[in-house]
DNA sequence: GTGGTCTAGACCACT
DNA sequence: GTGGTCTAGACCACA
């Protein structure tokens, strides 16, 4: 229990791993999800804890919560998901890739010719 | 003291950190580093751990050790990390990038684009 | 100190009022808003509420976060205060005096006469 | 018990709650009201705030006393409450619709929209 | 100083 | 049981 990184936000880890079970299909649109205090045993972290992580995927409109029931998995959580992680991919993992390119002097013409070797190699 | 994450060894995580003190100028070309045991304590952990970051580094020609003096920055420090962190970048980065990349369908003409813009944004 | 509703969460209650702060000028678009612990000992409340405060105010852009410096108010704040007003008043307001006029047996034709009595009267 | 707002005179807001408890059938037309010292203990409030409560209602004719009994609905209580409720939609909740609307700059055509809107969604 | 996060424990309303 | 909110107090990174 209580495997995360120092570098990031628990809950936002959670978060993190929530929606890979989600695109697994561990929970499936329309499922309940664990309960909050459910979860803050298992993971053996604080219920506010998993509080704040679910209010961030509820903004999200990954999940939805049912008063008194628990949260559920919207009917769209998976586009949103994807949609989600490519704007991730487009604002932060690029620019941070573009900065190391730079620092490391690698033009960009590199880009293509890696990824050509890369899909042989697959 | 002792802040490191779970999911890369200590040795490791210390090394990367020596390698950004060098190229930050904390310790130029010719300088010497701190010692074994003062670095051991100073960041919590044990001395053979700095022994194994050490003998990392050595390996990789970044320091040299002088008997009886201690480690020392080589002169070519900064290219050789600058190199190791191209390969790293070729060899696990870029990998990685299109394992994700192809996860959410974004097709790589996007990069030379995205690399423009953040060129102009700069 | 701490004069709050019991209807409402007090985080709210306080997001409403710097809205309506920012609203009356009194603190302008790039201005710097009490930081967490200022305006928690000044309204007597506990630091976390504050923080969830400035939290939702800043998930609707109207403040944001800089490290180290503070919360300010963004430039474009007045207009979403503006918007989700409208938003509010929509989804929430009319519904709720709807149900109301049905309760009350008020025929809807009543409003447009009400409001061109109320607008003589100002 | 005293779970009132600050906002409100507290036995203006007791006499809403009784009225709802006779609108929704808790005590009957004719039926006996609990005694000043009852609902005084019960509420944990000053027995002359529940006077005050049950003299404004008495002047309403919503209830009434007999001496040597207590309180008891009247039976035209619900018209009456149905009657003083809508005076109060008239002239406390239309104009301060009104004036949102004005704030918010909603013209007045929208309301006839949305009443459609609000019919069809029910 | 600033904000950001986490824990521990409490009380509330709703089902 | 469920989620929602609040308090008290702690430690962190950043400026």
């Amino acid at each position: 229990m209580n495997d995360f990184r120092q570098d990031k936000a628990i809950y936002l880890q959670m978060a993190d791993r929530l929606c890979d079970e989600i695109l697994s299909g561990k929970y499936g649109p329309g499922e309940r999800i664990p309960s909050v205090r459910e979860l803050a045993v298992y993971l053996g972290v604080n219920a506010n804890t998993v509080v704040r992580t679910y209010e961030a995927l509820s903004l999200q409109g990954i999940i939805q919560t049912r008063r008194g029931l628990g949260y559920f998995v919207t009917e769209d959580a998976i586009d949103r998901i994807v949609n989600a992680r490519r704007r991730h991919f487009m604002d932060e993992t690029l620019p941070e890739l573009f900065r190391q390119m730079q620092l490391l002097d690698i033009p960009p013409e590199t880009l293509a010719g890696k990824w050509e070797e890369w899909k042989q190699g697959r």
